[in-house]
DNA sequence: TCATGTTCTTGACACCGTGTCAAATATTTT
DNA sequence: AAAATATTTGACACGGTGTCAAGAACATGA
């Protein structure tokens, strides 16, 4: 057996950071080698092929990304748990990987448009695997919010909800680039399923 | 003068059929001149560039769309108008272009993922012009309302939550395809809005 | 040490999609 | 009828994905 001249994971990382910042469309597996010191047919030869890789990448990122919102969900008030929650949620789209911070440019990933506009059902799978666990931590969350009388409502659909805000927020990020805006959406969303700051 | 062998508006409906099916991405426009009997080259020459040509096929939907939805928010209660605007919502980018049905597939340039996936800047800015004129309608609605009663809040957060919870839903769509699912998210977000239904 | 097998690497190739261009073509105008 | 003008057509360049065969590097067994 030959070795790998290359390390699988280095790889992997820099990919993410290409794909997350030009598009899966908008990078080439060349982009990627000379990136990484590789030859190109050495990544078909490892991964097998664009979306193999893309989609290896991915998981690594969800893994990560999952980690960071579950630690953001577990600290204070309900409240202070959901507006930490949102919080990153608009820093992660709009900022790049959540560990090393990739200042410019916004991802798409977290919007599930790779499939259709390159990718396939993999992908697509992927993302809505990704969803549905955000979904089930926001959901304890509420429950646990509920047992302790900071919430009164429906754990699974006020979660649902605020996961739909959640990547509507990221489409409208995409759209307009307006933090401040969409940290005011994020703080009504907040006010509408808890009820008002106030009262 | 030369006249032209193909009819200009056709060409724009064909094409904007084929980017909604099979995404900008996945369609070619070797494709689109298959389809509508046209040389490619013809194409070039009157539209310039693929993303020309989409960005007019778009701006055509968009009135289209804008028309639909403007119907849909003026018949009835303001309840009735958010119902009418969210099964809209939902109904389109889960059947085709508004008019005529396009029965299989979802779309996705309702998600503004054009941008950074194949296209530049100009999509991006044509749907936020979209996304904006929407929220202005849904806003009007939601003023109105508030002046016959039916709704006390503020009316530019409540549209824009509401926008953003149509743009998340066209997110979730692409991830589950779950139709109910998506009813039932907008069920309670009229009902977050507006205050519960039996209330 | 050397031969062998396995895996990785490398470069060439095929294929498709976008976009450009010049030559040919079809009309209108003079 | 000739000129002017816009469209069509086919050839081409370029870049991206993916495949393949041949070469290269290492592990193992003799």
């Amino acid at each position: 057996m030959r070795p790998r001249e290359f390390d699988h994971d280095d790889v992997l990382r820099i990919a993410f950071d290409q794909f997350w910042r030009k598009g899966v469309r908008g990078t080439s597996l060349s982009d990627i080698a000379r990136d990484a010191g590789v030859q190109r047919g050495s990544l078909y030869n490892a991964f097998g092929s664009k979306e193999a890789l893309f989609l290896q990448a991915y998981e690594r990122y969800a893994g990560d990304y999952l980690i960071a919102l579950q630690k953001a969900l577990s600290a204070g008030s309900l409240r202070k748990r959901l507006t930490a929650f949102l919080d990153l949620t608009i820093t992660n789209f709009r900022s790049g990987i959540p560990p090393r911070g990739c200042p410019t440019t916004r991802g798409l990933m977290e919007l599930g448009a790779a499939e259709g506009e390159g990718l396939d059902d993999d992908a697509r799978q992927a993302f809505a695997n990704l969803v549905s666990r955000i979904t089930a931590l926001v959901q304890d969350t509420l429950s646990a919010g509920a047992e302790r009388g900071e919430f009164n409502g429906n754990p699974a659909a006020a979660a649902l909800h605020i996961i739909t805000v959640t990547r509507g927020l990221a489409v409208l990020e995409r759209a307009f680039g307006d933090e401040p805006q969409l940290r005011k959406i994020a703080a009504h969303t907040i006010d509408l399923v808890l009820g008002k700051k106030g009262s």
